[in-house]
DNA sequence: CGTGGGTTTGAGTACTGTCAAAGTCGGTGG
DNA sequence: CCACCGACTTTGACAGTACTCAAACCCACG
């Protein structure tokens, strides 16, 4: 799905006004989103500025340290934040999932490189047409607001994550924590995706891959979790839920 | 400073109108806060509805899950804000200091426990004023949302530094944020004051106290620090900064 | 001068990291 | 259809950093 000039395609979805099908209206995130706090007749507004980006896994939405040009809504598919340091470890902020938006914070530039790791596609709005947006309409401001009022908390939670927990409470968490936000996006299972590499998650919780790997293995052996192509099954939840309290 | 009912004392400071001194216009945070982006008329508003509190150190503002009934302004001292987990470790979030406003989200509830580390003054606003406040005023939720973004990124540095970086670089980075702090709160100076424990780093740091005593000896052994009663003085900030850079 | 909280130092342990090699899986091309 | 290749993952052996437990130390305070 790679542009001919390499760089994300993008699609301007043509019929603003004469839309039947594949508007914000009909969004299938519309009411999990930031969206939510828009009427009908605001989607308009939002709609007249939206355009459609798709990306191939691997291919990257925004770069840190980027100029922010534009604001993202995740319509499909999942991506990886991360931060390159300056001795080349990479740390993975997290995961962003269908529903969320990227560049809350309307700073000046991304503080993170977002990179797809399925196919993904979003709603990119141009960020000085955003902010008037914005500027316009309190109530998405206040629902923005609100939404980086759980960022903060996401965050914060990770920080506890990563600060004085074993290598098996990590990645514990992480998969209990995994599932409840696909559980929020009513996309509840036994089934596990785990779009993200072992490598991915290392980086993500503070541990090498050789760790990560061993101690999945060790959950399956003692038969909390099954470890199945694309992802895990979750064979005993509790008994994961109390690893990842304690 | 503690009131006979053993609450935070909190004192109407009278005045709103005839107010020569002591007022917001007059606050010696006002400029680096989110009060900054009120006009001289609006801090009339801000001010009706504010009081000042005072704590003693060791002194709670407010505790975890306690249901959010203000928001504050830090005008003096320092607050640890940390968190209890299920098993009775601490998770120290960070130091609130001067400048610093709590209660950003506008959230339902706190999700921290604010403790005073030395004698300490704030603003208090009634939430339920404060949110009518800012419903009116634009500017104000924009610059709240701002200051949220502020906190979103240093607790995504927060992230970055508890994940896989030695004690070491953690105590330095540390102690050099610290200075960084202070620095842009014009209050730059060779000897950093560190009125949190050992162990309250520790628990920042996601550390023992052992661990945070050794490295600060080490550190001062190799005259990169001198320690000093409540403090440490930086003798060679050069090489601190290379060690948390790397 | 004794007490108590906080800090420092010491000795031993264990968890997780490092280095190395083998294994798995999917895709490609002969 | 099968062999090969490469990326990713798993497993193993070993080492090192930070943790645990324990004791000494320091200083403010009564």
């Amino acid at each position: 799905m790679l542009s001919p000039t390499g760089h994300p395609a993008a699609h301007d979805d043509g019929c603003h006004h004469g839309r039947s099908t594949g508007g914000c209206v009909d969004c299938k995130v519309r009411l999990i989103s930031v969206c939510a706090a828009l009427t009908i007749d605001e989607l308009d507004g939002l709609e007249a500025i939206s355009q459609v980006v798709e990306l191939a896994p691997r291919q990257a939405l925004f770069a840190q340290g980027e100029e922010a040009g534009a604001v993202y809504n995740i319509t499909e598919g999942t991506l990886r934040l991360f931060r390159l340091l300056p001795d080349g470890r990479r740390h993975v902020m997290g995961f962003a999932l269908i529903g969320d938006f990227l560049g809350l914070a309307l700073a000046e530039r991304f503080t993170v490189t977002a990179e797809a790791l399925s196919p993904v596609r979003v709603c990119r709005f141009e960020r000085a047409a955003f902010k008037a947006l914005v500027a316009e309409r309190p109530s998405l401001l206040e629902r923005l607001h609100e939404r980086a009022g759980c960022e903060l908390r996401l965050a914060q939670d990770q920080m506890t994550l990563l600060s004085r927990r074993t290598a098996e409470e990590k990645v514990a968490i992480f998969l209990v924590g995994l599932r409840e936000r696909y559980a929020r996006l009513g996309q509840a299972s036994v089934t596990l995706e785990l779009p993200m590499g072992r490598q991915d998650i290392a980086d993500h919780l503070g541990l090498t891959i050789e760790t990560v790997s061993r101690i999945i293995t060790r959950l399956d052996r003692e038969r909390m979790i099954l470890v199945v192509p694309g992802g895990v099954r979750l064979i005993d939840p509790a008994r994961l839920e109390r690893l990842a309290a304690s």
